[in-house]
DNA sequence: TCATATTGTGTAATGTATACACAAATATAG
DNA sequence: CTATATTTGTGTATACATTACACAATATGA
């Protein structure tokens, strides 16, 4: 244990990284920036940066998906701290990784700053990546698909007004299994978090589909009663 | 975003607390410190510490806990990076929060280094704490009481060998509420991770128990064929 | 208007979780 | 030594939840 007054010789820097993930026509993306500098200039990493001294983690993590890729994200939880002593050649870097969820269709993303591109990269499709990204971006993949069958988060990745078959194709994809249609809906209706809307949108051809819209309030209530989301 | 050279003026300075849990008797209790230094001097904190230059995270959590404490930890999880901007007076701190279990029978705890003294609190009689501590130790709790029930980690706070009434009785503490007998083994014994041993123990009066022992290796061969813990 | 595509819906069978009581083996008190 | 108290060990019936499964309704496009 030191004091903070002997502890000057600590050389450790502090990054935060956001793997973020988009949903668009039953296939998950994950956005990428190509490195503008070295280490790594020209490979792929997961956007990310140094934490300010008087900013918290996530105005960080905001900041930097900001500037580097002018996504504005939809949902930010904390996924894990990476510490290995040699994770960075250029010294001790220690960060702090978050998830990041957003509807892709809601904005454009444009490089900025140290990205030299950026780019959605479909999870069967990912280049190479720089430092440890692999290895936290494995993480945020087994944190999302275990996450959603517990918190009501997929819906952060749909428009605000969906039709079930959009989540269902969501919730396939994410898990990477088929699901039985009516005892999906069976389950998520009976959750009692859904408002239907008295919209109907047709893609293409079929049946028109009613949308569905997530309650949020209603699902903290729940919540609060001690009442939880599981499917 | 910044390169690392032009990064001297970051001035954050990154820790490692631990949350010890511990259990006897029917009784969880955490491991806490006194403080022999300020700020908080003679306040009560979890153990903690910075981190060095060239060690791990995971090093770092058990260099502190040996230095401060005495304990040799059996299990030890990270558990959130605390990251608020106020959280220390002496200026930016960044602290990496990890759970630790262990078997307080097995050793004697000792303070020393900046811990005036070491204790186990019952999680009914805590004191007051430091810095944001006590949202780091109510995030621990309930992460400890999550994850019994979905990886068996109660295991690491019992005894190597241990009666069937045992196991029972920390579920029933760590959930607080009752568990039917019965059924709980009938599960428990279900997921095939216990080894029955051919010894008995009789504490005071009663039927002498059978001896249980956890077979960590063949939880994680069901593990790797996907099948799961869960009560 | 016919073929094709997608949405929307109920029931039966299976599996899982819960509720529940008494005999066996020991210690202790009289 | 016997009776009583204490803890362990065990099975079955019921309620509840999950799964499997097929066809009608409503649109588009040829």
């Amino acid at each position: 244990m030191y004091t903070l007054h002997n502890m000057t010789e600590q050389k450790i820097k502090l990054s935060v990284d956001a793997v973020v993930f988009g949903y668009e026509e039953g296939v998950i993306s994950a956005l990428l920036i190509q490195r503008k500098y070295n280490p790594f200039k020209g490979k792929w990493a997961i956007p990310g940066g140094f934490v300010l001294n008087d900013e918290s983690l996530e105005t960080a993590v905001e900041r930097e998906l900001q500037e580097e890729t002018g996504v504005k994200i939809n949902y930010l939880e904390q996924l894990y701290t990476f510490g290995a002593v040699e994770r960075d050649p250029r010294g001790r870097v220690v960060t702090v990784a978050y998830v990041g969820l957003v509807r892709p269709n809601t904005f454009k993303i444009v490089a900025s700053t140290d990205a030299a591109e950026v780019q959605w990269f479909t999870l069967d499709k990912l280049p190479e990546l720089s430092f440890d990204h692999q290895k936290i971006l494995d993480m945020a993949i087994a944190r999302l698909q275990a996450k959603i069958t517990y918190e009501p988060i997929g819906f952060e990745l749909l428009d605000k007004k969906f039709p079930f078959s959009d989540l269902e194709k969501l919730y396939t994809t994410l898990l990477g299994r088929p699901i039985d249609r009516r005892n999906f809906r069976k389950k998520i209706l009976s959750l009692n978090v859904l408002d239907e809307l008295d919209e109907k949108v047709s893609k293409g051809s079929g049946r028109p589909a009613n949308l569905f819209q997530f309650n949020q309030k209603r699902y903290f209530e729940l919540k609060k009663e001690g009442i939880i989301f599981e499917i």
